[in-house]
Parts: C-alpha cells; structure tokens; sequence
DNA sequence: CGTGAAATTCTTAGGGA
DNA sequence: TCCCTAAGAATTTCACG
C-alpha cells in the first residue's frame, strides 16, 4: 500500500470504522463512491482485515488479564502449540518470540480462578510448561497502528 | 452490562462493527431501533470505548513487533512511565505488571533500526531499563474478546 | 420496545480526465 | 485506471404509542 490517499484513508477508517461513507469522504477529499471503491479494495486485498470495538474488559466480565510464555515439554516433537491452544478463546493473541520462551500469548479471565484453569488447560492441550506474568493496570491498549490523518 | 441482550449486541457488534443496525437487529432479535438505542447506551456508559479496523502490519509499514519491559532506574523517583512514553506513538500497548520490571509495553516498527530507535527513546523519555523480545512470527491477535453469539 | 415517516446514506450505472 | 455525478434503494433517525 504505497498510494498515501490509501494510508490517509486506512487511517481514517482503522480510527474510526463505524464512520459513514460520506464522513471518511470529507476527511479523505474524494466522493463517497470513490471512498468505497478504495475501501473495498483495502478489505479485499487483506490489509484490512477485519473490524472490531473496543470493548471495557471489565463490562464484560474479564477483569483479569495475563501474559503467558510457554516452553514445550519436549523439543524433539513437532511443535504445533498456536493451533492447538486456537480453541481456547480466552487467548487473545499468540506470537512465538526470541528469547528464552517459545510463545507469548496474551489472555484475558474473569478471575484469578479462571486463570488457574486456564494455564491447565494449556499446559495440557499442548504439553507446554508456562511463565505467567499478572496485568495489574492497563494504562492504554489497541492505539491505532496509525496515528490519525492531520 | 449484566443483561444478556446487551451482552450478545456488544458481542456481535465486536465482531463486525461496520454491520448496519438492520444486520445487527436481525441478529440479535429486536427492532433496529432498539437496536440503535441499545448501542448507544453501551457506547455513551464506555462498555464500548471505540472502534478499529485491524490492519496488515507489513501492508502498513510495521512489520516488526515486539514486546519491551521496563524498570525505573531510580525507584526512588515518581514513576510516570506511561504518561511519558503516551507520545511514543509506536506504543500500542502498555500495561503494569507483576514481576521483575515494571510495564509492559507492545510496539510496532518498520525495522529493526525503528525498534533500536525506539528503545533509545523510550529510555530517555521514562529514565528507564528495558528488555526487549522480538516477535517472530504472530499466529493470531486482537481476537474477539467475547465469541460470537450462537 | 415497536412503528412509521423524514432525513441521511449507500449503491450502482454512466461518462469524463 | 481512477474519479465524479446522479438517481433509486436501503438505512438511520426520532417522535409517538
């Protein structure tokens, strides 16, 4: 995505996804149909990939979340840990990383007791050992990759 | 947001945001305007905080992420880490945790030059430590927080 | 919470730079 | 190819029951 009206627009949409046609045209410069056109094209092409709201973790029951490193038990067996844990949808994110760690995941729970169950379950699904690491405050999460259009 | 209404609007309208009000009150069983009214109660009390797209990182520039924690060099001093580094707009997320350091934070960048860069200023800017670890590979991320109705 | 009518927005076809 | 305009379709909005 080199065109810079693609950027703006991407910009404009990924700050504000709810935004009509019509109020990401007067941002962006170009007509409503134009707009359209564009943004079609950005989903299609997969560099927008989906849409989501920001939700209060807390309103819905999640106050509790955590990062967990994982390590597998055993390094000689083929390691297929991201798939195995994709069913356990309080994991809301999985990377694997440098460092002593195999992957990082992020989680989310309602309670320290749900937490508990849930490095079980992972340790089990994926014969993984685990280093949890406790979120105490979240001062800021999902900024928008990009910075707004000036 | 103890209702279960609101509860499967907050989950459908998470999944897919960009969905009309029509789209929406078909899925959740109640009018549009019901639908409408509903939203904006949950968007105007913050169980809604706001709306993003999810971007292709590469497609947008910052192919490279990584996780960064960082520890006061003077543990005597104030500690206003995530109000000085809130600027750092390659920040996306930063969390106070429990454990050796002191936050974590989730960054984005278009190098590895741009994350030496970035963790230069982040030092500077919170008189801080850190310890970086690069992401290899992300197998998932920013999944939902709640899964979508049945 | 639903209905209905007015205002706004989306969608698509057609034509021009 | 990318853009704009315009008209019909769909949606949103909001007062009222």
């Amino acid at each position: 995505m080199d065109d810079p009206v693609d950027m703006r627009l991407a910009a404009a949409v990924s700050n504000d996804p709810r935004a009509t046609l019509a109020q990401l045209s007067e941002r962006i410069g170009l007509s409503s149909s134009a707009v359209q056109a564009r943004l079609k094209r950005l989903e299609h092409s997969g560099v927008i990939s989906g849409y989501r709201a920001v939700l209060d973790p807390e309103a819905v029951g999640k106050p509790l979340s955590a990062f967990i490193e994982i390590t597998p038990l055993d390094p000689a067996q083929p390691d297929t840990a991201p798939e195995l844990l994709e069913h356990l949808t309080a994991i809301e994110a999985c990377h694997s990383i440098a460092g002593e760690a195999s992957y990082m995941l992020f989680v989310r729970v309602g309670s320290p007791r749900e937490l508990e169950a849930l490095i079980r379950d992972i340790r089990h699904a994926a014969s993984v050992n685990t280093r949890t690491t406790v979120v105490l405050q979240t001062f800021y999460e999902q900024r928008p990759i990009l910075p707004p259009p000036v």
